[in-house]
DNA sequence: TGGTACATGTAACATGTTACATGATTAG
DNA sequence: CTAATCATGTAACATGTTACATGTACCA
């Protein structure tokens, strides 16, 4: 029976796997840190996608090490679930973002809340980018978050918070002083 | 017993009844044309929402018309449920991008593979901002969709568009023949 | 009269989210 | 000893996806 192909976070759990055995608290973390801006996940689900795989043997539980962490190590399996992964075509993307919701229906709510919903917003991407930046800057050569492929997700970050942000400065909606400018 | 809040799918399909009672299929059809660029949402569960919604009174199914039609209308309450949804602060926007994943994990893919589904996407991106653009040109003033905040989110697309080409036009993959310019 | 587009709906399952429960280890 | 943090896991439910089943009306 030809187990259906895997999800993608699956996979991605896989391709950290590639790195050598981790734990699930250690796998959330790193899924978190290098995928997290563009690929959330959770650690109920990593749990749940490791026994999964840990079934169907596409990862091996190890012995439990200390505070009971318990290491899943890549199969054999695993490693050619990964690969016949990589080679489908990647889907779309999909973007779920509620403030454009709230704005498309903008004639529902006063203006004033509507421009605190978008200052706010802008703020936190101003501050996404900053952190964006200061990791780009920061890079270090030699490790494995430096590969040309991190680098260049790192790039797609900061490419999509200065559109956002340009976007956010260039929202005139009519007389309302809903605008650019920092925090004062 | 306090129904718990309104989920933004939801809350959109009450924002659309209040431009008049629609039925199911209309309110897919609305939805993915005004919203679907940044909210997705399938014809399943638009039928779930309005009939859990109906259950609940939040709307109101009325007879059924020509190829049995129902169109559903707005009450009350779900007037109410919209206008409180409104009010609470939109949460931050969610982004899934299974190329990005690729990517990340590119030292596993062969150089050419990846060029095809940077190619590929790259493409279709190019396309959505050309459909973006016409849309954009082609605004008649006096209709739903040329409110400010509609077109501020039609020009949110457009933005992200641009950032997302630009992207692609600027990843150098070290010796790799993934680059700009479009089809030959 | 037969195909196509319209229209509704359900079933089954995959995925995502939130909250909680439990034990192990360490730092103070 | 005790609070904090590390680490795993489950339960329950919400949401998203795919596929299918069914009937209606139009149009060639």
């Amino acid at each position: 029976m030809p187990t259906r192909p895997l999800n993608a976070t699956a996979a991605s759990l896989l391709g950290f796997l590639h790195e050598g055995p981790m734990a699930g608290y250690d796998l959330v973390a790193t899924a978190q840190r290098r995928i997290g801006d563009f690929w959330s996940l959770t650690q109920s689900q990593v749990y749940r996608e490791l026994s999964a795989m840990a079934e169907v043997g596409l990862v091996k539980a190890g012995e439990r090490g200390r505070r009971d962490r318990r290491p899943y190590a890549l199969t054999a399996a695993g490693r050619a679930a990964f690969a016949e992964w990589l080679d489908r075509e990647p889907g779309m993307e999909t973007i779920r973002f509620p403030l454009l919701l709230t704005l498309v229906f903008g004639r529902h709510i006063p203006m004033r809340l509507l421009a605190t919903y978008l200052e706010h917003h802008r703020r936190i991407h101003a501050e996404r980018l900053g952190a964006y930046e200061t990791q780009r800057r920061a890079l270090h050569p030699q490790s494995a978050e430096t590969e040309p492929f991190v680098v260049a997700t790192l790039d797609f970050g900061i490419a999509y918070e200065q559109a956002v942000i340009g976007w956010f400065d260039r929202l005139g909606l009519a007389g309302a002083d809903v605008g650019a400018g920092d925090t004062p």
